[in-house]
DNA sequence: CCTCCATAGACCAATCCGGTCAATTTCTAT
DNA sequence: ATAGAAATTGACCGGATTGGTCTATGGAGG
Protein backbone atom coordinates (compact mmCIF):
# COMPACT_ATOMS: atom_id res chain seq x y z
CA UNK A 1 0.00 0.00 0.00
CA UNK A 2 0.78 3.88 -0.19
CA UNK A 3 2.65 4.47 2.75
CA UNK A 4 1.37 8.74 1.93
CA UNK A 5 -2.62 7.10 3.06
CA UNK A 6 -0.82 7.76 6.58
CA UNK A 7 -0.21 11.79 6.00
CA UNK A 8 -3.49 12.08 5.63
CA UNK A 9 -5.42 14.23 7.63
CA UNK A 10 -6.76 11.85 10.45
CA UNK A 11 -10.76 12.56 9.98
CA UNK A 12 -10.06 11.77 6.41
CA UNK A 13 -7.91 8.35 7.43
CA UNK A 14 -10.62 7.60 9.40
CA UNK A 15 -13.33 8.11 7.03
CA UNK A 16 -12.00 5.83 4.20
CA UNK A 17 -11.22 2.60 7.20
CA UNK A 18 -15.08 3.41 8.18
CA UNK A 19 -16.49 3.55 4.75
CA UNK A 20 -14.08 0.02 4.06
CA UNK A 21 -15.16 -0.86 7.70
CA UNK A 22 -19.36 -0.28 6.21
CA UNK A 23 -19.13 -1.67 2.78
CA UNK A 24 -17.62 -4.66 3.56
CA UNK A 25 -19.23 -5.62 6.41
CA UNK A 26 -23.09 -5.76 4.35
CA UNK A 27 -21.48 -7.98 1.78
CA UNK A 28 -19.17 -10.73 1.67
CA UNK A 29 -16.11 -10.00 0.23
CA UNK A 30 -16.47 -10.27 -3.30
CA UNK A 31 -19.50 -8.26 -3.10
CA UNK A 32 -18.19 -5.71 -1.92
CA UNK A 33 -17.68 -2.56 -4.66
CA UNK A 34 -14.43 -0.80 -3.96
CA UNK A 35 -16.63 1.88 -5.65
CA UNK A 36 -19.28 2.16 -2.70
CA UNK A 37 -16.15 2.44 -0.27
CA UNK A 38 -15.02 5.27 -2.04
CA UNK A 39 -18.42 6.90 -2.25
CA UNK A 40 -19.40 6.38 1.33
CA UNK A 41 -15.48 7.78 2.11
CA UNK A 42 -16.95 11.27 -0.10
CA UNK A 43 -13.43 10.66 -2.13
CA UNK A 44 -13.16 9.05 -5.78
CA UNK A 45 -12.49 5.78 -6.73
CA UNK A 46 -9.38 6.45 -8.52
CA UNK A 47 -8.04 8.15 -5.28
CA UNK A 48 -8.32 4.47 -2.83
CA UNK A 49 -6.82 3.03 -5.81
CA UNK A 50 -3.89 5.60 -5.41
CA UNK A 51 -3.64 4.57 -1.53
CA UNK A 52 -4.36 0.76 -2.09
CA UNK A 53 -3.16 -1.05 -5.30
CA UNK A 54 -6.18 -3.16 -5.48
CA UNK A 55 -8.81 -4.47 -3.70
CA UNK A 56 -7.62 -7.51 -1.82
CA UNK A 57 -4.64 -4.75 -0.06
CA UNK A 58 -7.70 -2.48 1.37
CA UNK A 59 -9.35 -5.30 2.42
CA UNK A 60 -6.39 -6.88 4.38
CA UNK A 61 -5.31 -3.39 5.64
CA UNK A 62 -9.07 -2.98 6.79
CA UNK A 63 -8.48 -6.41 8.93
CA UNK A 64 -5.21 -5.28 9.71
CA UNK A 65 -6.30 -2.26 11.22
CA UNK A 66 -9.21 -3.55 12.79
CA UNK A 67 -7.23 -5.92 14.74
CA UNK A 68 -4.68 -4.05 16.10
CA UNK A 69 -7.11 -1.27 17.09
CA UNK A 70 -8.70 -3.93 19.27
CA UNK A 71 -6.11 -5.10 20.70
CA UNK A 72 -4.37 -1.81 21.45
CA UNK A 73 -7.66 -1.03 22.95
CA UNK A 74 -8.52 -3.63 24.82
CA UNK A 75 -4.93 -3.61 26.64
CA UNK A 76 -4.84 -0.01 27.51
CA UNK A 77 -8.06 -0.16 28.74
CA UNK A 78 -6.68 -2.29 31.89
CA UNK A 79 -9.00 -5.23 31.61
CA UNK A 80 -7.35 -7.84 31.81
CA UNK A 81 -5.60 -6.96 34.91
CA UNK A 82 -9.37 -6.83 36.81
CA UNK A 83 -9.72 -9.28 39.61
CA UNK A 84 -13.77 -9.12 39.06
CA UNK A 85 -15.33 -10.82 36.18
CA UNK A 86 -18.01 -8.20 36.32
CA UNK A 87 -15.38 -5.55 36.11
CA UNK A 88 -13.38 -7.13 33.29
CA UNK A 89 -16.56 -7.55 31.40
CA UNK A 90 -17.71 -3.68 31.93
CA UNK A 91 -14.27 -2.23 31.31
CA UNK A 92 -14.16 -4.10 28.27
CA UNK A 93 -17.55 -2.85 27.24
CA UNK A 94 -16.44 0.41 28.13
CA UNK A 95 -13.08 0.00 25.58
CA UNK A 96 -15.41 -1.41 22.95
CA UNK A 97 -17.91 1.18 23.30
CA UNK A 98 -14.83 4.15 22.66
CA UNK A 99 -13.87 2.22 19.55
CA UNK A 100 -17.27 2.23 18.56
CA UNK A 101 -17.61 6.25 18.53
CA UNK A 102 -15.19 6.14 16.13
CA UNK A 103 -15.55 2.53 13.80
CA UNK A 104 -19.38 2.11 14.74
CA UNK A 105 -19.18 -1.42 12.14
CA UNK A 106 -15.57 -1.94 13.30
CA UNK A 107 -17.36 -5.11 15.81
CA UNK A 108 -19.75 -6.29 12.42
CA UNK A 109 -16.36 -6.05 9.99
CA UNK A 110 -14.02 -7.96 12.61
CA UNK A 111 -16.83 -11.12 12.45
CA UNK A 112 -17.69 -10.93 9.05
CA UNK A 113 -13.94 -11.09 7.98
CA UNK A 114 -13.33 -14.08 10.82
CA UNK A 115 -15.58 -16.22 8.57
CA UNK A 116 -14.94 -15.00 5.08
CA UNK A 117 -14.33 -18.02 3.16
CA UNK A 118 -13.54 -16.09 -0.75
CA UNK A 119 -10.28 -18.06 -1.25
CA UNK A 120 -8.48 -14.59 -2.69
CA UNK A 121 -8.46 -13.82 1.12
CA UNK A 122 -9.25 -16.90 3.60
CA UNK A 123 -6.26 -17.92 3.66
CA UNK A 124 -4.43 -14.47 4.99
CA UNK A 125 -7.29 -13.55 7.17
CA UNK A 126 -6.67 -16.82 8.71
CA UNK A 127 -3.24 -16.48 9.14
CA UNK A 128 -2.92 -13.29 10.24
CA UNK A 129 -5.76 -14.40 13.35
CA UNK A 130 -3.39 -17.15 14.04
CA UNK A 131 -0.60 -14.26 15.38
CA UNK A 132 -3.30 -13.10 17.69
CA UNK A 133 -5.26 -15.70 18.74
CA UNK A 134 -2.63 -16.94 21.60
CA UNK A 135 -4.01 -13.98 23.95
CA UNK A 136 -7.88 -13.78 24.76
CA UNK A 137 -8.75 -17.31 25.30
CA UNK A 138 -11.17 -17.98 28.23
CA UNK A 139 -8.09 -17.28 30.93
CA UNK A 140 -10.91 -15.06 32.65
CA UNK A 141 -12.55 -18.57 34.06
CA UNK A 142 -9.21 -19.72 35.52
CA UNK A 143 -9.37 -16.90 37.63
CA UNK A 144 -12.69 -17.73 39.17
CA UNK A 145 -13.73 -18.34 42.86
CA UNK A 146 -16.78 -20.46 43.21
CA UNK A 147 -17.17 -18.72 46.56
CA UNK A 148 -18.59 -15.61 45.17
CA UNK A 149 -21.20 -17.04 43.42
CA UNK A 150 -24.50 -18.80 44.44
CA UNK A 151 -23.92 -22.19 45.85
CA UNK A 152 -24.05 -24.64 42.61
CA UNK A 153 -23.97 -22.75 39.71
CA UNK A 154 -22.51 -24.07 36.88
CA UNK A 155 -19.62 -21.30 36.27
CA UNK A 156 -18.89 -22.41 32.43
CA UNK A 157 -22.64 -22.47 31.28
CA UNK A 158 -22.95 -18.69 32.96
CA UNK A 159 -20.04 -17.35 30.98
CA UNK A 160 -20.95 -19.03 27.96
CA UNK A 161 -24.50 -17.58 28.09
CA UNK A 162 -23.19 -13.82 29.02
CA UNK A 163 -21.10 -13.68 25.67
CA UNK A 164 -24.03 -15.28 23.85
CA UNK A 165 -26.26 -12.58 25.17
CA UNK A 166 -23.37 -10.00 24.49
CA UNK A 167 -23.39 -10.97 21.14
CA UNK A 168 -27.30 -10.85 20.46
CA UNK A 169 -27.74 -7.58 21.99
CA UNK A 170 -25.17 -6.42 19.57
CA UNK A 171 -26.20 -8.47 16.83
CA UNK A 172 -29.72 -7.27 16.87
CA UNK A 173 -28.86 -3.29 16.81
CA UNK A 174 -26.34 -4.16 14.36
CA UNK A 175 -29.14 -5.37 11.80
CA UNK A 176 -30.98 -2.23 12.82
CA UNK A 177 -28.46 -0.55 11.66
CA UNK A 178 -28.23 2.34 13.82
CA UNK A 179 -26.73 1.53 16.81
CA UNK A 180 -26.47 4.66 19.77
CA UNK A 181 -23.60 3.69 21.57
CA UNK A 182 -24.70 6.00 24.48
CA UNK A 183 -27.89 3.21 25.04
CA UNK A 184 -25.88 0.61 24.33
CA UNK A 185 -23.58 1.70 27.06
CA UNK A 186 -26.37 2.12 29.56
CA UNK A 187 -28.10 -1.07 28.06
CA UNK A 188 -24.89 -2.97 29.15
CA UNK A 189 -24.52 -1.30 33.06
CA UNK A 190 -27.94 -2.47 33.27
CA UNK A 191 -27.54 -6.01 32.03
CA UNK A 192 -24.31 -6.53 34.22
CA UNK A 193 -25.77 -5.09 37.08
CA UNK A 194 -28.78 -7.93 36.64
CA UNK A 195 -25.87 -10.80 36.32
CA UNK A 196 -24.48 -9.41 39.15
CA UNK A 197 -27.94 -9.92 41.35
CA UNK A 198 -28.54 -12.97 40.01
CA UNK A 199 -25.01 -14.80 40.22
CA UNK A 200 -23.53 -13.59 42.68
CA UNK A 201 -23.72 -14.75 46.08
CA UNK A 202 -25.44 -12.54 48.62
CA UNK A 203 -23.77 -10.33 51.21
CA UNK A 204 -23.78 -11.47 54.83
CA UNK B 1 -46.30 -16.80 -9.75
CA UNK B 2 -47.00 -20.19 -11.72
CA UNK B 3 -49.66 -21.95 -9.58
CA UNK B 4 -47.91 -25.33 -10.90
CA UNK B 5 -44.90 -24.44 -8.46
CA UNK B 6 -47.50 -26.54 -6.47
CA UNK B 7 -47.42 -28.90 -8.23
CA UNK B 8 -43.59 -30.05 -8.21
CA UNK B 9 -42.91 -32.89 -6.04
CA UNK B 10 -42.65 -31.83 -2.06
CA UNK B 11 -38.70 -32.70 -2.48
CA UNK B 12 -38.12 -30.37 -5.42
CA UNK B 13 -40.22 -27.20 -4.42
CA UNK B 14 -38.80 -27.81 -0.77
CA UNK B 15 -34.66 -27.55 -2.34
CA UNK B 16 -36.08 -24.78 -4.47
CA UNK B 17 -37.46 -22.56 -1.19
CA UNK B 18 -34.11 -23.60 0.23
CA UNK B 19 -31.48 -22.46 -2.01
CA UNK B 20 -33.90 -19.13 -2.04
CA UNK B 21 -33.60 -18.45 1.81
CA UNK B 22 -29.99 -19.66 1.66
CA UNK B 23 -28.89 -17.08 -1.44
CA UNK B 24 -30.97 -14.54 -0.35
CA UNK B 25 -29.54 -14.70 3.55
CA UNK B 26 -26.55 -14.56 2.12
CA UNK B 27 -26.93 -11.13 0.58
CA UNK B 28 -28.94 -7.89 0.21
CA UNK B 29 -31.95 -8.99 -1.98
CA UNK B 30 -29.92 -6.51 -4.55
CA UNK B 31 -26.86 -8.52 -4.69
CA UNK B 32 -28.53 -12.45 -4.66
CA UNK B 33 -28.35 -13.70 -8.34
CA UNK B 34 -31.30 -15.23 -9.42
CA UNK B 35 -28.57 -17.29 -10.90
CA UNK B 36 -27.39 -18.50 -7.78
CA UNK B 37 -30.43 -19.75 -6.85
CA UNK B 38 -31.12 -21.45 -9.41
CA UNK B 39 -28.16 -23.38 -9.32
CA UNK B 40 -28.02 -24.27 -5.80
CA UNK B 41 -31.18 -25.82 -6.39
CA UNK B 42 -30.38 -28.04 -8.70
CA UNK B 43 -32.55 -26.46 -11.84
CA UNK B 44 -31.86 -23.73 -14.92
CA UNK B 45 -32.59 -20.16 -14.30
CA UNK B 46 -34.86 -20.46 -17.12
CA UNK B 47 -37.19 -22.95 -15.05
CA UNK B 48 -36.98 -20.63 -12.13
CA UNK B 49 -37.98 -17.83 -13.99
CA UNK B 50 -41.18 -20.27 -15.45
CA UNK B 51 -42.39 -20.75 -12.23
CA UNK B 52 -41.73 -16.89 -10.87
CA UNK B 53 -42.08 -14.06 -13.34
CA UNK B 54 -39.16 -12.26 -12.00
CA UNK B 55 -36.76 -11.81 -8.95
CA UNK B 56 -38.93 -9.67 -6.65
CA UNK B 57 -41.80 -12.20 -6.91
CA UNK B 58 -39.45 -15.02 -6.20
CA UNK B 59 -38.06 -13.04 -3.50
CA UNK B 60 -42.01 -11.64 -1.92
CA UNK B 61 -42.84 -15.86 -2.40
CA UNK B 62 -40.02 -16.57 -0.10
CA UNK B 63 -40.90 -14.31 2.49
CA UNK B 64 -44.85 -15.12 2.73
CA UNK B 65 -43.83 -18.91 3.08
CA UNK B 66 -41.29 -18.00 5.43
CA UNK B 67 -44.32 -16.22 7.58
CA UNK B 68 -46.65 -18.76 7.21
CA UNK B 69 -44.34 -21.70 7.79
CA UNK B 70 -43.17 -20.33 11.33
CA UNK B 71 -46.67 -19.45 12.21
CA UNK B 72 -47.90 -22.62 11.60
CA UNK B 73 -45.26 -24.26 13.23
CA UNK B 74 -45.90 -22.37 16.37
CA UNK B 75 -49.29 -22.48 16.59
CA UNK B 76 -50.13 -25.55 16.36
CA UNK B 77 -46.49 -26.62 18.51
CA UNK B 78 -48.86 -25.73 20.84
CA UNK B 79 -46.01 -23.48 22.78
CA UNK B 80 -48.73 -20.61 23.22
CA UNK B 81 -50.77 -22.44 25.53
CA UNK B 82 -48.52 -23.42 27.73
CA UNK B 83 -48.22 -21.97 31.36
CA UNK B 84 -44.82 -22.20 32.50
CA UNK B 85 -42.43 -19.65 30.85
CA UNK B 86 -39.95 -22.40 30.33
CA UNK B 87 -42.36 -24.63 28.92
CA UNK B 88 -43.38 -22.53 26.59
CA UNK B 89 -39.38 -21.53 25.51
CA UNK B 90 -38.81 -25.02 25.03
CA UNK B 91 -41.82 -26.00 22.84
CA UNK B 92 -40.64 -22.99 21.19
CA UNK B 93 -37.46 -23.83 20.39
CA UNK B 94 -37.94 -27.38 19.51
CA UNK B 95 -41.14 -26.74 17.01
CA UNK B 96 -38.18 -23.85 16.02
CA UNK B 97 -36.09 -26.86 15.54
CA UNK B 98 -38.36 -28.82 13.58
CA UNK B 99 -38.59 -26.04 10.93
CA UNK B 100 -34.71 -25.73 10.75
CA UNK B 101 -34.40 -29.28 9.70
CA UNK B 102 -36.00 -28.56 6.61
CA UNK B 103 -35.86 -25.29 6.35
CA UNK B 104 -32.06 -24.57 7.85
CA UNK B 105 -31.79 -21.01 6.75
CA UNK B 106 -35.43 -20.03 6.86
CA UNK B 107 -34.58 -17.88 10.32
CA UNK B 108 -31.80 -16.17 8.99
CA UNK B 109 -33.78 -15.35 5.50
CA UNK B 110 -36.54 -14.22 8.15
CA UNK B 111 -34.36 -11.63 9.70
CA UNK B 112 -33.00 -10.26 6.80
CA UNK B 113 -35.95 -9.73 4.71
CA UNK B 114 -37.49 -8.30 7.94
CA UNK B 115 -34.35 -5.27 7.99
CA UNK B 116 -33.88 -5.57 4.29
CA UNK B 117 -33.87 -1.91 2.93
CA UNK B 118 -33.94 -1.69 -0.93
CA UNK B 119 -36.74 0.60 -1.89
CA UNK B 120 -38.08 -2.28 -5.06
CA UNK B 121 -39.22 -5.00 -1.49
CA UNK B 122 -38.69 -2.74 1.34
CA UNK B 123 -42.68 -1.27 1.46
CA UNK B 124 -44.23 -5.19 0.82
CA UNK B 125 -42.57 -6.96 3.25
CA UNK B 126 -43.12 -3.97 5.95
CA UNK B 127 -46.87 -4.09 4.98
CA UNK B 128 -46.79 -8.14 5.07
CA UNK B 129 -45.25 -8.08 8.89
CA UNK B 130 -47.91 -5.52 9.54
CA UNK B 131 -50.77 -8.17 9.00
CA UNK B 132 -48.98 -10.52 11.40
CA UNK B 133 -47.33 -8.69 14.17
CA UNK B 134 -50.62 -8.11 16.36
CA UNK B 135 -49.62 -11.65 17.85
CA UNK B 136 -46.83 -12.36 19.50
CA UNK B 137 -45.94 -9.79 21.22
CA UNK B 138 -44.59 -10.42 24.62
CA UNK B 139 -47.74 -11.73 25.85
CA UNK B 140 -45.52 -14.01 27.59
CA UNK B 141 -44.51 -11.51 30.25
CA UNK B 142 -48.36 -10.84 31.51
CA UNK B 143 -48.75 -14.46 32.60
CA UNK B 144 -45.99 -14.11 34.96
CA UNK B 145 -46.59 -15.54 38.34
CA UNK B 146 -43.28 -13.56 40.55
CA UNK B 147 -43.97 -15.82 43.52
CA UNK B 148 -41.98 -18.83 41.19
CA UNK B 149 -39.42 -16.85 40.68
CA UNK B 150 -36.34 -15.68 43.20
CA UNK B 151 -37.28 -12.84 45.11
CA UNK B 152 -36.39 -9.07 43.97
CA UNK B 153 -35.66 -10.55 39.95
CA UNK B 154 -36.57 -8.05 37.39
CA UNK B 155 -38.86 -10.44 35.31
CA UNK B 156 -38.28 -7.71 32.31
CA UNK B 157 -34.59 -8.26 32.09
CA UNK B 158 -34.62 -11.58 32.47
CA UNK B 159 -36.77 -11.88 29.74
CA UNK B 160 -34.54 -9.86 27.58
CA UNK B 161 -31.21 -11.40 28.61
CA UNK B 162 -32.96 -15.08 27.65
CA UNK B 163 -33.81 -13.69 24.16
CA UNK B 164 -30.51 -12.09 23.51
CA UNK B 165 -28.57 -15.04 24.33
CA UNK B 166 -30.90 -17.22 22.25
CA UNK B 167 -30.27 -14.64 18.87
CA UNK B 168 -26.59 -14.79 20.22
CA UNK B 169 -26.38 -18.38 20.48
CA UNK B 170 -28.37 -18.60 17.08
CA UNK B 171 -25.89 -15.80 15.15
CA UNK B 172 -23.23 -17.53 16.13
CA UNK B 173 -23.81 -20.69 14.50
CA UNK B 174 -25.31 -19.04 11.71
CA UNK B 175 -21.97 -16.68 10.97
CA UNK B 176 -19.79 -20.40 10.84
CA UNK B 177 -22.58 -21.67 8.66
CA UNK B 178 -23.44 -25.42 10.22
CA UNK B 179 -25.67 -25.90 12.33
CA UNK B 180 -26.18 -29.23 13.54
CA UNK B 181 -29.50 -29.06 14.42
CA UNK B 182 -29.41 -31.95 16.71
CA UNK B 183 -26.72 -30.20 18.89
CA UNK B 184 -28.37 -27.04 19.01
CA UNK B 185 -31.38 -28.86 20.26
CA UNK B 186 -29.28 -30.34 23.26
CA UNK B 187 -27.67 -26.54 23.91
CA UNK B 188 -31.19 -25.44 24.45
CA UNK B 189 -32.01 -27.89 27.07
CA UNK B 190 -29.16 -27.58 28.74
CA UNK B 191 -29.61 -23.44 28.51
CA UNK B 192 -33.21 -23.26 29.25
CA UNK B 193 -32.27 -26.08 32.60
CA UNK B 194 -29.83 -23.16 33.75
CA UNK B 195 -32.19 -21.02 33.28
CA UNK B 196 -34.61 -23.09 35.61
CA UNK B 197 -31.52 -23.96 38.18
CA UNK B 198 -30.78 -19.46 38.33
CA UNK B 199 -34.37 -17.87 38.13
CA UNK B 200 -36.65 -20.18 39.91
CA UNK B 201 -37.31 -19.90 43.65
CA UNK B 202 -36.00 -22.90 45.33
CA UNK B 203 -38.80 -25.55 46.54
CA UNK B 204 -39.53 -25.22 49.78
C1' DC C 1 -46.91 -39.83 -34.71
C1' DC C 2 -48.61 -35.72 -32.61
C1' DT C 3 -49.12 -32.70 -28.64
C1' DC C 4 -48.00 -30.91 -24.28
C1' DC C 5 -45.03 -29.16 -21.23
C1' DA C 6 -41.15 -29.41 -18.11
C1' DT C 7 -36.55 -28.11 -18.77
C1' DA C 8 -32.33 -26.37 -20.45
C1' DG C 9 -28.86 -23.60 -23.08
C1' DA C 10 -27.83 -19.91 -25.84
C1' DC C 11 -28.46 -15.39 -26.07
C1' DC C 12 -29.20 -10.23 -25.04
C1' DA C 13 -28.89 -5.72 -23.43
C1' DA C 14 -27.78 -3.29 -19.45
C1' DT C 15 -25.19 -2.67 -15.70
C1' DC C 16 -21.34 -3.27 -12.70
C1' DC C 17 -16.61 -3.84 -11.39
C1' DG C 18 -11.71 -3.74 -10.81
C1' DG C 19 -8.34 -1.12 -12.45
C1' DT C 20 -5.85 2.50 -15.53
C1' DC C 21 -4.73 7.03 -17.32
C1' DA C 22 -4.57 11.48 -18.70
C1' DA C 23 -6.01 15.73 -17.22
C1' DT C 24 -7.02 19.16 -13.74
C1' DT C 25 -6.83 21.26 -9.39
C1' DT C 26 -4.29 22.33 -5.18
C1' DC C 27 -0.28 22.92 -2.55
C1' DT C 28 4.51 24.32 -1.88
C1' DA C 29 8.89 26.29 -2.41
C1' DT C 30 11.17 29.66 -4.32
C1' DA D 1 3.99 35.01 -9.47
C1' DT D 2 5.47 30.65 -11.12
C1' DA D 3 7.35 26.20 -11.79
C1' DG D 4 6.92 21.86 -10.30
C1' DA D 5 5.20 18.29 -7.28
C1' DA D 6 1.48 16.17 -5.23
C1' DA D 7 -3.46 15.34 -4.60
C1' DT D 8 -7.59 14.29 -6.83
C1' DT D 9 -10.76 13.37 -10.35
C1' DG D 10 -13.68 11.98 -14.47
C1' DA D 11 -13.50 9.39 -18.40
C1' DC D 12 -12.59 5.22 -19.98
C1' DC D 13 -11.79 0.00 -20.79
C1' DG D 14 -12.42 -4.87 -21.11
C1' DG D 15 -14.47 -8.34 -18.96
C1' DA D 16 -17.77 -10.33 -15.84
C1' DT D 17 -22.45 -10.38 -13.96
C1' DT D 18 -27.43 -10.02 -14.06
C1' DG D 19 -32.35 -9.97 -14.90
C1' DG D 20 -34.87 -11.72 -18.25
C1' DT D 21 -36.21 -13.87 -23.05
C1' DC D 22 -36.45 -17.14 -26.75
C1' DT D 23 -35.83 -21.19 -28.99
C1' DA D 24 -34.75 -25.92 -28.90
C1' DT D 25 -35.01 -30.57 -26.88
C1' DG D 26 -36.68 -34.53 -24.90
C1' DG D 27 -39.88 -37.27 -22.72
C1' DA D 28 -44.84 -38.58 -21.29
C1' DG D 29 -49.51 -39.46 -22.82
C1' DG D 30 -52.84 -40.26 -26.25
Amino acid sequence: MNEKFFSLPAEKQQRIINAGFRVFSKNSYRKSPVNEVAQEAGISKSLLFHYFHNKKELYLFLWETCAQMTMEALRKSGCYEQKDLFDTLYIGVLAKARIMRQYPELGLFAVKAYYEKDPEVCLEIQRSVGKYTNFQANTELLNLDPAQFIPGLDLEMMYREMCWSTEGYLWEWAQRGNLDVDRMERDFRKLIDFWKSVYLRKEG
